[in-house]
This record gives structure tokens, sequence and C-alpha cells, in this order.
DNA sequence: GACATATTTGCACAAATAAGCAAATATTGA
DNA sequence: TCAATATTTGCTTATTTGTGCAAATATGTC
């Protein structure tokens, strides 16, 4: 079991639901950081399934988040993000070991 | 629902699983096609699993496969998948629109 | 304190998913 | 034709996952 394959998939994994990714192009879109509340709106489900999502984001380094008195607000790693889809771009297109 | 969001779901999932993220680089380090058979041997799994996940990866057009005799061969689609993961590397760090 | 708002958690449920085995199918070669 | 090899398909099983509701928790406001 490769740990960094695991890793990759988990990232892959996370991003690679419709509601998540939906949350995430939300993000994208957005200057400011948002709440959960603003948040579930973009996704039409319930406050509680926008919860555990932006968790599972948030496991996965996809999203930060800051508390801000009752709220908490999210904001995409942008960065972080790009450069780890970057990688494995990377990785797939590079030049195979000669001679399998 | 937003259609490419959905694809790039898609295609994210199809990913974002250990045993075919596994077969993903496998291939990745091959410089010649390679077998179901070969294939399944790198994740242990049974023939039946692997010929499942190349399907799975196939229709997100991960990899390509052709026909020889009683085998098929599966190659990397590398340019495809790196663009596809660069184009989103690039919207997720791309620039917010202003005023959100 | 009472109430409103934001978020999380427990629970239940349905659907999707991954896996292995056995059987079926296809193809090659003796 | 028969046997070997490669792949797919049908079936079952176990597990994970996404969802919504209701209740709990946390915090701000009146």
């Amino acid at each position: 079991m490769n740990s960094n394959t695991q890793e990759t998939a988990d990232l892959l994994k996370a991003l690679g639901e419709y509601n998540r990714l939906s949350l995430v192009f939300e993000l994208c879109s957005c200057s400011k950081p948002q709440n959960a509340m603003c948040l579930c709106d973009c996704c039409n489900v319930d406050a509680s399934v926008a919860s555990r999502h932006l968790k599972i984001l948030a496991q996965e380094g996809v999203v930060s988040f800051e508390k801000n008195g009752r709220e908490k607000t999210y904001s995409l790693n942008r960065k972080e993000v790009a450069q780890s889809l970057r990688a494995l771009a990377d990785k797939i297109e590079g030049k195979p070991k000669k001679g399998r």
C-alpha cells in the first residue's frame, strides 16, 4: 500500500463528488470567505449536508476555515490544491521509464 | 445541475479510488501498453476487478485500449488527463470575480 | 434569561461501490 | 477438436457514502 497514492486518491475522491465540487467552484468564484449557510444554498442541500461536505474538504486541505462568532467562514486553498493537481498532471504526463 | 461540473466530478471520482489510481500509476511507468493480466498483478486483485476498474477508466477517457487477439492492451491518455487536471488547477487558482 | 441564528451530531435509510468467485465468452495454438 | 489463456459478466456480500430530519451545541442579540 503506497501512502502517497492513498493521499492522492483521497484528495481526488474529496473533489470527485458533485456537491462537494460545486462547493469548491462556488468558493472559487468568491473573493471573500463564505459561511456554510451561504454555501448550502448553492447546492440546495440541508445545512447538515453542507457541514459534512465542508468537513471532508477541510480534512483534505481543500478549504480552510476561520471561526467568526457563531459562523465559520470557509475559503479555498487555491494555491495548494492547484499545486497538487499540477503535480499529478506532471506525473501522469511524465516520461515513462525505459524498457517496460 | 451543471454538466461541466458533473463531468469533472466523474473524472476525479474515477481517479480517486486507490486501486484505480494504482493502475493509472502503473500504466504511467510503462512505455508500452499493458494487458489486464499484467495490471491486475500490480494491485493484487482478481482479474474481474481489474477488468471493471479498467472499464471505468476507459469510460472516463483516462485510458485507451486496443484489442490484440485474446488480450486487450491498455495505455494511459497522458496528454488528455494532464490537460484536464491542469484546466481544473487553473480554474481553482484563477482570480475570483470581484465583489462577492 | 429568552430568543434567533449557525453549525454539528445522532440516527435511519437508500443507493452506490468494491470485491471475489464461478461461469460464460473469445481467441490462440497444439 | 481440445486445452490453455485473457477477459467479461452474473451473482452475492460487505462496506461506504450521501442525504434529511430532529436534537444538541454554540454564539450573538434583545
